[in-house]
RNA sequence: GGCAGGGUAGCUCAGCUGGUCAGAGCGCACGACUCAUAAUCGUGAGGUCGGGAGUUCAAGUCUCCCCCCUGCUACCA
């Protein structure tokens, strides 16, 4: 019954600080489906790693007169850091600048070569006479064709928002020395993609229970017929090409950022000292991997990586891939690391608990739909839902059974039907929460734990027991016993969301070990138990008293 | 332009294969309670389910057209 799950998950370019956008996109319901995972007993592994290849860094790199090393060298550990705090459990978080990741990749590369699905081609690109280098789209600047912007750049005008081609600009100049490109011939590395056109229409068709959007985008490519595609670029930055007289170029990042997940599962793999255990995640055809990923990264989950998949054999292809939408700040606002807009993470980290964020994050999550961070809605739903239906539950249940039964679990009788009707509909709360985080309905999981959290409300309101203390020592009795175990209960089901505070929780509940170790189960707790001093698992927040930084550059 | 997703109460959003689907939370109003982090519980407020047409005994739920937002459009990823 225990199954083998790999969580793959989206890799960040190491030339930012990750923004709320990013992390309740990708990181963090990968991180809570991890826990869920682990939590049921399955075996989990979950990797990903910085992206220190690619355009975003070199530029970042150049603007600052700095090597993309020593990009990566800002950023990495800041994105480390991240996950530490924040509570995302990385089996391994590398970055693509490893040999083993260079030799992964390039093995591939050659396999899919011996294969016959890369081949040669010439392409006519944009080059720079004084700088004696090709440009990348976005390296030309020049006069936009559909508004006369003037600052367009080759791939996208920032004005009005249209994708160009550089060669469609007006008065083109090139970014490293102004001079005019010229277009000149380069050859490179193709991935024939429509010799997978068939299989991956064939296997996508079979992927019922991927999201909508997810399956129709996808198919929708197949359907407007695959390409080949370059995966080599003129570029000193990135993976060297593993062929004779290719010294001058490189692999594309594209292609060497979906190799990363086979790499870090191969370096998790060495570090465990079992260099072979790799292959239990991608050969064994009853492992499920999940890619956790934005809405843009959409085909080179399902489309290329399948086909770099398929042309290499013998590895699983995506079981799902649960893209989300995108989470927008304020007035519509996108949160780009581009603009120079968005709240990064460590700085909310700076200012609420873990907990918080991930619990606001996870209400908002855009699973469905485009969804927006409002750092207001941060305190209210803080003080209004996780403390007022979540944490004060917990506080004054603990504190009632400390200060009338001694901080003893008061033994019950026979229960009344509402006693009865709390702990089923607890346990019914396993079976529900469980199959929406199985499913990655990670909202709906935590609206499961908060319903039982109500329900719990609800029936403190009914059965009154700080009235019935004084005339119905056993009815308050019954009241609290029960209400403690749904409490418990609640525990384990919001703990994939909220590690951190139901750990606390585990412990002031008096119960020892990780609640990590405890399973995915209803547990009743003994009467005579003895529970500890509740502690406040959250802290009420005061109306926006901090500023958090929303805009200009990183620190 | 093409493809895809979305447009549901003031706000944020649920609504899978058509028939208690017109909902939840928050906000708001009133009431109850006072164990608890002034937390909790109950009741109410009537939104033409973006607009129009159609299919059907019956449509947010299917078809067509239009409008708006978002992503992709293969050298941004």
């Amino acid at each position: 019954m225990q199954e083998r799950i790999l969580v793959c998950v989206a890799w960040p370019y190491a030339n930012y600080l990750l923004h709320v956008g990013q992390v309740a996109g990708a990181y963090l319901p990968a991180d809570i489906f991890a826990r869920y995972q682990r939590l049921i007993g399955n075996e989990v592994l979950m990797v990903s790693g910085s992206d220190c290849h690619g355009t975003p860094i070199t530029v970042t790199a150049e603007r600052e007169g700095i090597q993309p090393r020593d990009v990566v060298d800002r950023y990495h550990p800041k994105i480390l850091e991240t996950w530490e705090r924040l509570g995302i459990s990385f089996d391994l978080f590398t970055t693509t600048l490893t040999e083993n990741h260079y030799a992964t990749v390039q093995e591939v590369f050659l396999r899919l070569l011996e294969r016959g699905f890369l081949e040669v081609g010439t392409q006519d690109q944009l080059y720079d006479p004084e700088a004696q280098r090709f440009l990348p789209d976005r390296y030309v600047e020049g006069t936009c064709p559909h508004c006369a912007y003037k600052e367009a750049r080759g791939d996208q005008c920032d004005s009005c928002g249209k994708t160009l081609d550089a060669t469609d600009l007006i008065d083109p100049r090139s970014r490293f020395s102004g001079a005019r490109p010229v277009t000149r011939a380069s050859q490179h590395y193709l991935l024939r993609l429509p010799k997978f056109q068939e299989a991956l229409g064939a296997w996508l068709t079979k992927q019922t229970h991927w999201r909508k959007n997810v399956l129709n985008f996808s198919l929708g490519w197949i359907a407007e017929g695959l390409q080949d595609r370059a995966i080599t670029r003129d570029i000193s930055w990135g993976v060297p090409i593993p062929v004779d007289e290719w010294e001058t170029k490189r692999i594309y990042v594209w292609f060497d950022a979906v190799i990363g997940y086979l790499s870090a599962t191969r370096e998790w793999a060495q570090r465990s000292g079992d260099p072979e255990a790799w292959r239990r995640y991608w050969e064994d055809p009853a492992t499920k991997s999940y890619y956790f990923i934005g809405k843009d990264n959409i085909p080179f989950h399902t489309i290329i990586w399948p086909g770099m998949l398929m042309g290499y054999g013998g590895l699983n292809l995506p079981f799902d891939v649960p893209a989300n939408q995108y989470v927008n700040f304020s007035a519509g606002q996108k949160q780009s690391k581009s603009k120079g807009t968005g709240t990064w993470v460590l700085n909310l980290l700076d200012t609420y608990a873990p907990d918080v964020v991930r619990f606001y994050l996870t209400a908002i999550m855009p699973e469905s739909s485009d969804s927006e961070f409002r750092e207001d809605e941060l305190i209210r739903q803080n003080n209004d839902v996780l403390i007022g239906t979540w944490g004060n539950l917990a506080n004054r249940v603990i504190t009632m059974l400390n200060r009338n039964f001694d901080g003893a679990i008061p033994e019950t009788g026979e229960l009344a039907p509402e006693s009865e009707a709390l702990l089923a509909a607890a346990r019914a709360a396993f079976e529900k929460a469980g199959a929406e985080y199985g499913a990655v309905h990670l909202r709906a999981a935590l609206n499961e734990g908060l319903a039982v959290a109500q329900a719990a409300n609800r029936y403190l309101g009914e059965r009154e027991p700080w009235k019935a203390v004084k005339v119905d020592r056993a009815h308050a009795a019954e009241t609290l016993a029960t209400a403690v175990n749904a409490i418990n209960a609640v525990k384990t089901i919001l703990h994939p969301i909220l590690p951190f505070s139901t750990q606390q929780l585990h412990e002031d509940l008096g119960l020892a070990g990780l609640l990590a170790d405890n399973g995915w189960r209803f547990e009743t707790l003994a009467g005579g138990h003895r529970v500890g001093v509740a502690r406040p698992l959250y802290a009420k927040l005061d109306a926006l008293t901090v500023e958090v930084e929303v805009a200009g550059s990183p620190a």
